[in-house]
DNA sequence: TATGAATGAGAGTTCATTCAT
DNA sequence: AATGAATGAACTCTCATTCAT
């Protein structure tokens, strides 16, 4: 049995990725989803609802992956490394989900609003790395220097594989992790 | 004395920012630029082509910014050092044509376009590189992957510090640029 | 009970007749036919669309009064004239029909498109007297400069009536029809 | 030297004849006329004054081409055949005024209008006939409906002719002319 | 006199949203 | 709850006309 809401959600994903925010209509989300127009609205105040919906759920479900792939029992880098290769695997794998969520930011202008998202997307990492005790000393930078340091490159990285630029190996995504690493550790 | 042309263009500039490419119309472009809607079409044959020149206009203006900064008679990370520096603060000094060139890509939506888009900003850049005859040994990553470890960290730098997260000094600025040195370089 | 296609339909043929092709906008179609003017677009791709199929539809409905009207246990002189006859009434009684076709060909400027228009009014006539074994021989000229002979005097007629200049009486049409007739036999 | 005035006239009547109306616009003529687009309403207060006073030239040169042709020393069936024979071939010699004529009265919509430009073409014509003394005896028609039968045929002639569908031979141009003839006489 | 840059009303069309069914 | 016909505001773009040069 298929849940209305979740073909809209899905449809909406499908649509956007395929002909962006702009070229995206009500009537085409309906059509994909297989539902009425009206239906939306049932479900969605408006497609603007529609779509942040849609970023929220995105946003939690890929902080959930993250958070879920975090092991107590390894050490920090270890982590990061894991992390970051999981991220770029998840990335690569939901390439819709990663579009939507790059893309968004485009369409929600309010630039305060745009730092809630990011803030979204590393508070926990952020959160998490603080309360550990750990050996490492990180360079006395804001918080979020450190995120573009890492975060940036990733983003940059997963967009070329998916432009099919670059062939993405684990090798790759290993070198990757540790030069971040170190770019963001006191020498 | 001023030039319709260049009203258009300041005005698409200024209102894209506001409201963003989904949110802006020949309306408002020919109101902020004080001329008649008809007017935009004298100097652009669409809408599109308004967005695209713009884009073009800012790419060359940036390109130039940046080979005016290259100083031959400095050894290659030098200039690397600088040129992140100009690059960073020509974005800070100049928001509205960062924001612009970030979300361009953004909206054309066609994959491989953005790719050339991409490429123009980097190509030119990589090839003064190439023939230069440094010391310096390069990862054998991709070319492009090279450029994804400096440039990526770098906006997500400038976009904090338009958001007013962080605050950004020099020093913050060359320490990055020496992380994505590093990064790049074998160890 | 109204249909929202008959309304637009009416209203077109009704604002074209009254404005002229040129004349004619949607926000007026939209307004007389009491829709909105979005709904134009559910019913027709395009206003240029719009006015083909209402040429179209008038080009069957016209031809089917004419089929309907040929008798065939009547000889064909006799069913040219009653033709004759029920045409120019046609005409009279629908004077926004008959204006509707007669200016829609000069407005699709296509020559051939045009021709086939014509073809379309007069082809199926044709047919009917070829098959029919009559006892009459028509002149050796070309069948479209028989149409032209016996069609053209029609249209002027009903042209002249309209505007009010002639008086059109049963005895005037069968005057024409028979000199019509007499016109493109072989004497 | 060229007279610019002349120069528009003639690039209305190209131009329109190759776009119709519609497709028409003031800087295709000024375009083609090779003057600014503002000397066009230095000779004409506007578009459709310019539209209308080439129809009124066309109409009067058309005229004393007819007037012409007649021969005060020839019976009037041979006039008319003449004159049928020279407004023929005068059509088929200069398509583009020809089409102007038949095209214009789609634009200038209101049906008084209309009737005037028809009158303006066969008035002359009929005077002329009036008061000749001659030996024929025409149907009681209104002359209009005389008109109409004679003027009618030839105009969907010369139609058949420009669209290459029939072949126009002098024969066949007599052989009409003397079955209008016919027709609108008393047998 | 001749120009064409500039204009803005108005064109055709789209689409997020509503609401009667 | 689900629908999609209906809507009209808002869009991009055109073009007859004006007017400073």
């Amino acid at each position: 049995m298929s849940d209305k809401r979740t073909d809209i959600i899905n449809a909406t994903l499908k649509v956007t990725n395929e002909f962006g925010f702009a070229g995206t209509s009500t009537d085409m989300i309906a059509k994909v989803a297989n539902v009425g127009k009206g239906t939306i609205y049932k479900y969605f105040k408006s497609k603007e609802v529609l779509y942040s919906t849609l970023f929220d759920e995105l946003t939690n479900k890929f902080m959930a992956f993250i958070v879920n792939h975090f092991q107590f029992n390894l050490d920090i880098q270890t982590n990061f490394r894991n992390i970051v290769y999981a991220l770029v695997h998840y990335y690569i794998a939901n390439p819709q989900e990663f579009r939507y969520l790059e893309r968004y930011s485009d369409v929600s202008l309010n630039i305060d609003q745009r730092m809630d998202e990011s803030t979204k997307l590393i508070e926990p990492i952020k959160k998490m790395m603080d309360e550990l005790d750990h050996g490492f000393k990180f360079k006395q930078l804001p918080p979020l220097a450190i995120f573009a340091m890492t975060y940036g490159p990733l983003v940059a990285i997963v967009n070329l594989t998916l432009m099919g630029k670059i062939d993405l190996t684990d090798e790759l995504i290993y070198e990757i992790a540790d030069s971040c690493w170190k770019s963001i550790l006191v020498k």
